[in-house]
RNA sequence: GCGGCUGUAGCUCAGGUGGAUAGAGCAGGAGUUUCCUAAACUCAAGGUCGGAGGUUCGAGUCCUCCCAGCCGCGCCA
């Protein structure tokens, strides 16, 4: 059952609602509980009520059963609805040890009306974040191969929340940290240049990430070769001893002539050597452009890209600081510490992190020091959110206890936004062994499907509307599938289930905002009138769901979480159904056909801005 | 070894400071279209909420222990 307070009871009839409501309560309750106290919830179904207060915290007070006071409350509230005109509460009634509220239809449904036809487009949203500045770190690929699905799940997840930050107010940056340096790229480059010849993505016909990523594979198998020949020499291949083997590889890599290969690349890249940098420009430029299709099919956008390879030297600055100041120390061999295990107050059972190895190079972590501190230079912000996998929790809770022991007062406003894993059937993505869904792959996949579905339902479709519409249903099926489950929930990716339109899927909500356009296309004429008539059950649920809609939207923004505005939407796109299979509206007599056309309308709206939240395109057409 | 997370219907998941009859979707079963889009709607079936104790008027939710799985743990990124 959902709780709400006068502070999470945000939108216009609701928070009016909310706290009148509150404060007749507070009354009744003879002074037992002030009205900024009051929780109620919303009634669960069965009960056919609206609103729901548990009398049990009164119990001690009144020295009575909850029941009874249920009771006495009611009739309280009773005697005095009964001599004013009580512009919200139509009646209360005591079920048991809970205590009923039912609102008035008829002011309610007006008021909501009114508030959806006037807000419109940000009908849902609020200002309670104004002047916040928040920047939103998402996707953050390496430079290597191409998106997977991880990427996905991080990108839609990311943009989402973006999105519902800035429907509270709030101005958001979106960037990304792109790792564009590193052994990684230098082993894409060393293949290019033994099996590459002069091929280019314009000569072989691919995609440029996809191009270089093939390079990255390549040298991969060469080195799975080169080290099945290594350890065939060995005197003992195949150790049993976990530490045996994994020195083992450890001297493999070091004589490996392969990787020294790469060493060797990765060092003249760090000379500044023109060829290898040459190359290194030109790879990347090929990776990002097949970077930019992806984002562009996606719908995904950036107003800053931070480079790896320009702030990777940075932080070295803030850390010699750091050991003067004390607040780092110098292990025996000359690495560099932050000593998180000696301040608690830090972050709980945190071990001591190294900041800088001993050859005085720097370390992941010594650029996101870095890094943090440009953000918050750049851009002035309040908020700067990471939306990086859960498997990074441990690691951030260090960062950003690195970034207080350093004294950055603004450490405070670093969010680590977690979400789970995505598994296949098969277990977990490895690149390594070709068990990764590529995000253009999967896209291009659903949108062939969306293609056939359409089709089937309508053959005369011109060929430039069934691109476009296959596009976004293929699409919306995708976003929503990772959207629906919780941030933090590890999510099983079923390629049937994601195949999926029907059901508590993307395409469901695309069905019902076209069947609503569709109504609203086919009336004519119509005037909203002043007053509307709409007391059915079924009609009284699509009201209570626009009713609800602003505080289900701010939850969701501040708890980071859209899966909370995805099933709100599902459940409120069903009770519409139901209410379209059970009363006609085009075919109904007055007032009953204006006030229906009035309620799909405001649901239009309604669900349609929750949709471009979560960034699931409505179409008007299905 | 240490730290963190997870375990709810056949499958995939919701379940918000403990509170009314634990809810969806899918799969399987039975239906609904002379009527506004059947990518919809209705009904039935399906659960010892991993296990055992405990706290409480009341536990899927809090505490302890156990079992199973996943993620991570100072010079990888």
């Amino acid at each position: 059952m959902r709780a709400l307070t006068p502070e999470t009871a945000i939108g216009p009839a609701l928070a009016d609602a909310y706290h009148h409501l509150a404060n007749r309560l507070a009354a009744a309750s003879r002074a037992a509980v002030e009205a900024p106290d009051i929780l109620l919830t919303l009634a669960p179904e069965h009960t056919g009520a609206d609103f729901a207060f548990a009398c049990f915290p009164l119990a001690k007070a009144w020295r009575r059963s909850p029941a009874q006071i249920a009771g006495e409350i009611a009739e309280a509230l009773h005697a005095e609805t009964e001599q004013e005109d009580d512009p919200w509460l139509a009646r209360a009634e005591a079920a048991g040890p809970y205590l009923n509220l039912y609102l008035r239809r008829d002011l309610t449904t007006n008021t909501v009306l009114k508030d959806v036809g006037r807000l419109r487009e940000t009908y849902g949203h609020s200002k309670r974040q104004d002047g916040r500045r928040v920047m939103m770190e998402y996707v953050s690929p390496n430079t290597n191969k191409p998106l997977h699905l991880g990427h996905i799940r991080n990108a839609v997840l990311g943009r989402a929340v973006a999105n519902l930050v800035a429907s509270q107010g709030a101005e958001v940056f979106r960037t990304d940290i792109i790792n564009d340096r590193g052994i990684h790229i230098a082993k894409s480059m060393v293949a290019y240049l033994r099996w590459g010849a002069e091929s280019t993505p314009e000569t072989s016909g691919t995609k440029g990430d996809h191009f270089v990523g093939e390079y990255y594979v390549r040298f991969d198998q060469a080195l799975r070769d080169e080290r099945e020949s290594w350890l065939a020499q060995q005197d003992d291949p195949d150790p049993v001893d976990e530490r045996v083997k994994k020195k083992q590889e450890e001297r493999f890599l070091a004589e490996s002539e392969l990787m020294s290969a790469a060493r060797d690349l990765l060092q003249r890249w760090e000379a500044e050597d023109e060829d290898v940098r040459a190359l290194w420009r030109r790879m990347n430029r090929w990776v990002y452009d097949g970077f930019d299709t992806t984002y562009s099919r996606l719908g995904i956008e950036f107003d800053r890209h931070y480079y790896e390879s320009d702030i990777y030297r940075g932080g070295k600055a803030v850390i010699r600081d750091a050991v003067a100041r004390g607040l780092f120390e110098t292990a025996d061999n000359g690495a560099i510490v932050a000593p998180l295990s000696k301040h608690p107050e830090l972050g709980k059972n945190l071990q001591d992190k190294v900041v800088q190895r001993a050859d005085g190079t720097g370390l992941y972590i010594t650029q996101d020091i870095n890094l943090a501190t440009i953000k918050f230079r750049d851009f002035d912000l309040d908020r700067s959110i990471y939306c990086i996998g859960s498997e990074q929790n441990y690691y951030m809770q260090q960062l950003v206890a690195t970034l207080r022991l350093l004294g950055f007062e603004w450490a405070d406003g670093v969010f680590h936004l977690s979400y789970g894993m995505v598994y296949l059937p098969e277990g977990k993505m490895k690149s390594r062994e070709g068990t990764v869904v590529d995000a253009d792959d999967l896209m291009a996949e659903l949108a062939d499907l969306a293609k056939a579905e359409i089709l089937e339902r309508s053959p005369e479709i011109s060929p430039e509307d069934l691109a476009n519409r296959a596009e976004a249903i293929g699409l919306a099926a995708i976003v929503f599938n990772f959207l629906l489950v919780g941030r933090e929930t590890d999510i099983q990716f079923d390629p049937k289930a994601s195949l999926a339109f029907e059901g508590k899927t993307g395409p469901y909500l695309q069905y019902t905002y076209a069947r609503m356009s569709s109504l609203l296309r086919k009336a004519g004429d119509w005037r909203q009138p002043s007053e509307t008539r709409l007391t059915e059950d079924a009609e009284w649920r699509v009201v209570g769901d626009l009713l609800v809609l602003p505080a289900v939207v701010a939850d969701a923004a501040d708890s980071h979480d859209p899966s909370r505005l995805a099933a709100h939407l599902h459940d409120a796109a069903q009770r519409f159904n139901v209410f379209w299979h059970e009363l006609p509206v085009l075919h109904a007599d007055e007032p009953h056909r204006s006030s229906r056309l009035a309620l799909v309308q405001a649901a239009r709206t309604a669900l349609g801005n929750g949709m471009r939240l979560l960034a699931l395109e409505p179409i008007e057409e299905m």
